[in-house]
Order: C-alpha cells, then structure tokens, then sequence
DNA sequence: TGATTACTTAACCGAAAGGTTGACGAAACC
DNA sequence: GGTTTCGTCAACCTTTCGGTTAAGTAATCA
C-alpha cells in the first residue's frame, strides 16, 4: 500500500487534477503542455502536478529542461478496492466513461 | 449523475469520514451512536455526516428524537465508473477489504 | 411540568487548499 | 555570452476544512 487513500483520494476531489490525469491518458505529457488548455498560471499547474506525484497517481522525469509527466494508474488500485468493499457493481462500462470524458473535455 | 465526483471524492479523503462510511456497512446507526467510537465532538460529527449526506454518500431519516444514517452506496458508482476508466484492475478481493477493514477498525 | 436526551446551528479558531505574482536556476538556442 | 524557455520556489491572499464551545430546538421520560 504505497500511498495513503487520503492522498489519493484528495487529489482527486479537484477537477483540474481529474482533467490533467485523463489528458495523461492520451500520452506522457511536459508540464507546460499540460498547463495549456487550463485557464491558470504555470505555477498552480506545478502545484497539481506535486499533489498527484505525492498520491503516487503520476511521476515525473526530468529529461533536458523538459520535465515528462506520465501516469501511474496503479495508484488507484487500492482506492478502487476500498470502493469495491462497498457492492457490486455493473461492469466497466468503457463507453459510458468516454462519453463522460468527451463531455469533460467539453466543458 | 446525481452527486458530483468533486464531493464524493472530497468526502472520501476524510479518515474519520471513509471509517464512518465502514461502520455503515454493518448497519443503520443514529448519530450519537457513529460518534461514540470517535474522540471527537458531537458536533464534529454531525458536520462529517452532512459533508457525506451532500456527497449523497449517506441519507439520513429522523424518527423521533432519533436521525438515523443509512448508506448509500450507490453514490459510488459514477466515482467507481470513472476510476476504472483508468485500467483494468484485479476483480473484486472481498477477503482482502474484510482484512483491510478489521485492520482500519483496530486502530 | 420539568429534566433529560438527541442533534443542529452559530461563532470562532488555526491550518491547509487553491490561486496569484515575482524572482530564480538550469538547459537550450543563436 | 546573452537571451529565451521550462519549471520551481517563496511570499502572499482568500476561502475552505476540521475542529472547538455554547446555545437552541424538539422529542421523550418520570
């Protein structure tokens, strides 16, 4: 259990920090690039950015100037289980959730 | 999508909220009775319980002088649904939230 | 009726969250 | 070497969070 549900759990109660996650869902991203569509200075960006390293949900490498953030969907393995403890539920339903990420992506 | 996924997931990154959340599962509980085990006011709880109320994580039923709590884990779903969003996981491990849930209750 | 029980509300407090701007360091470009 | 680009850090501000105590309301009990 690397990373405490609190962390993982708070970091994902800020929706800037869920679009960033899904926008890593695409691919590995430079943090500027990923402040761009946001309507934010680069420093709060770099906040988010700590606060989903410190969940363990991305990580982040430095590689020249540019600092590469990739996702680490392990992290929400645990919270899913803790989730999972309260029932059933139907079965991923991956369409359902890229239409919600479509209207996200929208908004 | 009743509740939004910013206070379902803020609601669960509260220790004191997710073990009250794991008290539910056993039974319906009156207040005084969910703040028995928490050193911690009275009032303290009542907020944590409408901070999960608003999530819709929990509903609540005055009968008599007596509010009841009753969980409500279908709030879970959509947060669930967009997790998953993330990857695969290990089906449901029931045995190892039922450790993990003794363990929580411990300490 | 009077006292007690069950709970919420209001006012307050310190700490953390989420944003800003400005200065800085390190790598890359010309 | 000078300048631009990438990103963080520090200081600050406002709002929210998580707790307190004190007071108030509503139902029950004796």
């Amino acid at each position: 259990m690397a990373h405490s549900l609190d962390h993982v759990f708070a970091a994902l109660a800020d929706p800037t920090r869920r679009a960033i996650l899904m926008m890593l869902l695409e691919d590995d991203m430079a943090v500027t690039d990923v402040a761009e569509p946001f309507d934010m200075s680069l420093a709060a960006i770099s906040k988010h950015l700590s606060i989903l390293g410190r969940a363990g949900l991305i990580s982040q490498e430095k590689r020249g100037r540019v600092k590469w953030c990739k996702l680490e969907p392990d992290a929400l393995r645990d919270a899913t289980v803790w989730m999972q403890g309260f029932g059933q539920f139907d079965p991923v339903n991956l369409d359902a959730f890229e239409a919600f990420l479509e209207q996200e992506l929208k908004s």
